[in-house]
Order: C-alpha cells, then structure tokens, then sequence
DNA sequence: CGATTTTGACCTGCGC
DNA sequence: GCGCAGGTCAAAATCG
C-alpha cells in the first residue's frame, strides 16, 4: 500500500488533527460532509485556569501532544483523558494548585510545535529533508520515539515522532526550533503553486512555513494552506480552494 | 561510496 | 547520591 492510500484512508473519516504551539493547543477536525467552501480554519483551545503558560512547565513534561477531545463519542474516553495530560503539566503545575512553585532559572526551552495527524505512515511528507539520530522507547508507551534533525547545514531544527499510545493510528510530530532555510520541496518548483513564504515572525515558528496561509496574532485562527493540505493527505485541491 | 538508519552507550535534568 | 527517563552521540550496518 502506498503512502498515497494511507493518507486516503484518514480523509475518508474526515480530517482530524491536533496540534500544540507553545504550550497552547489546536485543534481541527473536519467532518466528511463539510461543505467545501468552508473555510479550514484552526481554533484556540486554551485551558481554563491556563496551565499551558505556567514558565514554571518549561523543559521536562512529555512530549507536547492532544488529542480532538470531540473525537470520540464517549466524553469520558480515552482521548479525552489525553487532552488532559497534553494541557496541563506533569506533578507540580497540576490546574488548580495555587501553591507558590520554586522557580529556578532555566535554560530557554526550544519552542515546539507538536500536532497529531491520524495515519499509517510515521513520518509525514513535510517537505524538508531529515536524518534519523536516535530512536528511544517512551515510558507508558509500547511505540517508540524517533528523533529527526533537519540535514540542511547551519539548520537545528528537529522534529520527534511517535505513535499515540491510546490511539496507533494517530501520530504525533513535535517541531523544535525553526528552519533557516525555504523547504527544498518549495524550491524544486512548489513555488509556483504556494503562496510566497511567510516572515521570520511566524508566530507558529516550529512548522514549515508552507502549512498555514495567514497567521492572527492577536486572535490566534489559522488557515491551512490547501495545496499542503492536498499534498499531505491526497485530497483534490479544488476541494479545498477557497471560494 | 556517500547518505541514511539502527542501536547501544553516554549525558543531562529531575525527583526522591 | 541514586535511579529514572528523555535526549544525543557515534560506530556499524544498510541503502540507493
């Protein structure tokens, strides 16, 4: 089966995805009958209290991931649990604990961006180039965690991928830092086809820059930009052309 | 033969 | 200090 048909089979439930940024996560889930002018539009799901901003979570939680918590039927399911894991921070940043927390300095943790994509196929097609460093087995998880960085000179960027343990078809990509360079993907004559690069101020800065099409700072909605979305999950791109 | 993957060892940070 | 878990390194193996 090739890749192509595995992204074939996600898309035929619907699109469903999450992903985190900064400690903030998004989620997407498009159902089968949406109409297709639409627009695909990311939203804000920030916890209440917000424990996604606590600095005090800052370098050793696992890895950055959520799960659609309107996924599932059963409110109370497993995916919903997991959301509950990814939005707040592990033992001592638990939402509602008020009790003052030692601070101590740390060093600046990289910023992620981490999002899960239902799929077969492990590494997703991003358009830029990596080498695989390392590959761990993650506690409470029969799926290992593959470590990727980016081959292009001078760039550190890295991305780590691993299966959910509740759910194997869902794969979770975490981006760290941001790219220095334009996806080899984009200038092999993508160009022509995407819109032009955002800026170095990307606010989501962990993700290649061809993903979204406009960015809001200040009311965080973002647009996918539907010739990746086609790319990625084999969709016909007239689909999914704005009116 | 260069690029990439695999995999065990090593390093680091954190909690107890 | 010790143990655990996440992350990285680097030599060997594999691939194209």
């Amino acid at each position: 089966m090739s890749d192509a048909d595995n992204y074939k089979m996600g898309s035929q439930e619907g699109l469903q995805f999450s992903f985190l940024a900064d400690h903030t996560s998004f989620m997407y889930n498009q159902p089968k009958q949406q109409n297709p002018s639409d627009t695909m539009s990311f939203f804000y799901n920030t916890p209440s209290p917000s424990p996604a901003f606590d600095p005090s979570c800052s370098s050793s939680e696992p890895p950055l991931f959520a799960v659609n918590k309107n996924l599932g039927e059963n409110p109370n399911s497993s995916e919903a649990a997991a959301v509950e894991e990814a939005d707040s921070c592990p033992k001592h940043c638990k939402a509602g604990d008020l009790k003052p927390k030692k601070v101590k300095e740390k060093k600046a943790r990289e910023a992620r961006f981490a999002f899960v994509t239902k799929s077969e196929v492990d590494n997703l097609e991003d358009g830029y180039r990596w080498r695989k460093y390392g590959q761990k087995a993650v506690k409470n998880s029969p799926f290992p965690r593959s470590y990727y960085k980016c081959t292009s000179q001078k760039c550190s960027v890295k991305k780590l991928i691993e299966r959910s343990y509740e759910d194997s078809t869902m794969v979770i990509t975490t981006y760290l830092g941001r790219h220095n360079h334009h996806s080899p993907a984009t200038l092999r004559g993508r160009a022509a086809v995407l819109p032009p690069p955002l800026q170095p101020q990307f606010g989501f800065h962990n993700f290649p820059e061809n993903y979204f099409t406009s960015i809001h700072p200040n009311f965080p909605q973002l647009e996918i930009n539907p010739q990746f979305l086609a790319d990625q999950f084999n969709m016909d791109s007239s689909f999914l052309q704005h009116p």
